[in-house]
DNA sequence: TGATCTTACGTTTAGCGTAACAATA
DNA sequence: TATTGTTACGCTAAACGTAAGATCA
């Protein structure tokens, strides 16, 4: 009897001002429009326009019932994006980690694993991300310590090594040392990317006499990089050009904290978490 | 694109679990559910179903969308409730009194004068009379005093007069007095109607010894009036038949509070209320 | 004269129901 | 065998656009 398309017409109408305008804008004839007025007029029963000669006209009750289209045509929209939204998130694996670096690698491998789905990756904290693993708002977590509660699927995965990484005539390299704690590089200004996840509050509560630049840019950082003294960090899943490094020195930090093993997990799916840790490459890439 | 229709199939096969009895109890053929459902599963460009051979079902993402969609119908139908109800409110004479019997006179008058319009009367405190005139959601007001304020109009309407209806042997009636007051005969336990508007309390405020058998029926309280000696009150506007007196003596109560002028009051127009003023049956019937 | 709304007319198309078919329990 | 869902077919009715008419600024 009245579609939304009726409705979307009265709107237009009283946005627009003339039959004429809105049928134009809605790409219609304005017979059309003239029509679908009448129309919903006899479906409410009700005068909702003042006429005239060549004039028309919403009144109060027409006033009302632009209103309520507009209601109706909200909750319509909503529902069309709230069932889209639902269908696509049946299409789309979540990925949350505790550090960047497993993302390089297990991301594109889910993509190969699952071409149809969607995949949408984060940084989060350790108890954020088991909780969502638990809720099952997130298919696979990648975290520093395995659960242990049983219902969660889990795999080790990959280990990342920090190493600091100094210019030749760095205070810290007199000795020449094999390797480095945090407490002999604790107090020197770094420079630090964005968006490390642990690592970042790792190096700040190891670290508290240090001051940090943290650089958003990835371009930026790089230039800093190549033309400042300030130490970086590196990592075996992290590494930098031959000429980023410029003649740095990059020496390990042998702090357990700074030397982690990344573990997947996840609620409802082993297999899954058995296709990241399949990936050929990784060996390739991190050795 | 898709209709409300659509929607009531979508929800009704929802409800009864099988194509052919949503058809059934909406009262179309199947092949054109089997169609509509086809339809709005395109429209949202979205698998909404798990078919069988002979089998259809929600799936989750159906089961979202049958959700919604009761969501846009429930605000489809309150739009067409609001949008009829404003119509008709528009069309709605609205009069609160303070007490009955103006009402059994104003309102034949309205009716009369204005036969399009439908008519809501009801009993209410002066107070609340004179809010809603002042807010316009009450078009005639009858009080028991003129406001001072300006832009409320205002017009003198009936006087009424309480009398107090004894048996002959009554011991109020012992010198055969000519008027009596309410102390005279406080304490004496009396018939009342409910739905007296302002008189219930005054008389419960005037006689605070006395208890007030209460009726709402009609024929009861005839019934009981008839066939007990209890005192009721009357007045000039609201009289009974000799058969339902019986005998008995009416004498005026002399209190001023006993005897009370209406006014009308209106915030919109004056000559809604003069056209109940112009009443000619009230001499008659009031004299 | 240009803009606006309404009415009339002819065509197209979308929607419905009947009927036939396939599959299940 | 009775029930269910899908497909095919033919028809009707609704909806659209074009065109024409009427009115106003």
């Amino acid at each position: 009897m009245i579609s939304f398309e009726d409705f979307e017409q009265l709107t237009a109408f009283a946005k627009h001002g003339t039959l004429a305008k809105a049928a134009n804008a809605l790409h219609i004839s304005q017979p059309t429009i003239t029509r679908t007025m009448k129309n919903i007029e006899e479906c409410f029963g009700v005068k909702l326009f003042e006429r005239g000669k060549n004039r028309i006209r919403l009144n109060g009750t027409g006033q009302i019932a632009v209103e309520q289209a507009e209601k109706v045509l909200d909750a319509t929209r909503q529902m069309m994006t709230a069932v889209r939204e639902y269908d696509k998130s049946l299409r789309t694996i979540v990925v949350e980690s505790c550090a960047p670096a497993p993302l390089w690698f297990a991301v594109p491998q889910l993509a190969k694993k699952y071409p149809a789905m969607t995949l949408s990756s984060s940084l989060a904290g350790n108890d954020e991300i088991m909780e969502h693993v638990r809720e099952g708002s997130c298919h696979v977590g990648i975290v520093l310590t395995p659960p242990a509660e049983q219902g969660i699927h889990c795999r080790p995965y990959l280990r990342e090594n920090l190493s600091i990484c100094l210019p030749p005539n760095h205070p810290a390299l007199q000795n020449a040392p094999a390797s480095l704690d945090f407490r002999d590089i604790n107090g020197f200004n770094c420079l630090l990317r964005s968006q490390l996840g642990f690592w970042d509050g790792l190096c700040r509560r190891e670290m508290p006499a240090s001051r940090f630049l943290v650089q958003e840019d990835d371009d930026e950082f790089q230039e800093l990089m190549r033309n400042s003294t300030l130490p970086v960090f590196i990592t075996n899943l992290a590494k930098y050009s031959e000429e980023d490094m410029n003649g740095r020195v990059s020496v390990p930090i042998i702090d357990a904290s700074a030397n982690v093993t990344y573990y997947l997990v996840s609620s409802k799916d082993a297999g899954i978490l058995d296709a990241i840790v399949s990936d050929k490459n990784i060996l390739a890439i991190v050795l």
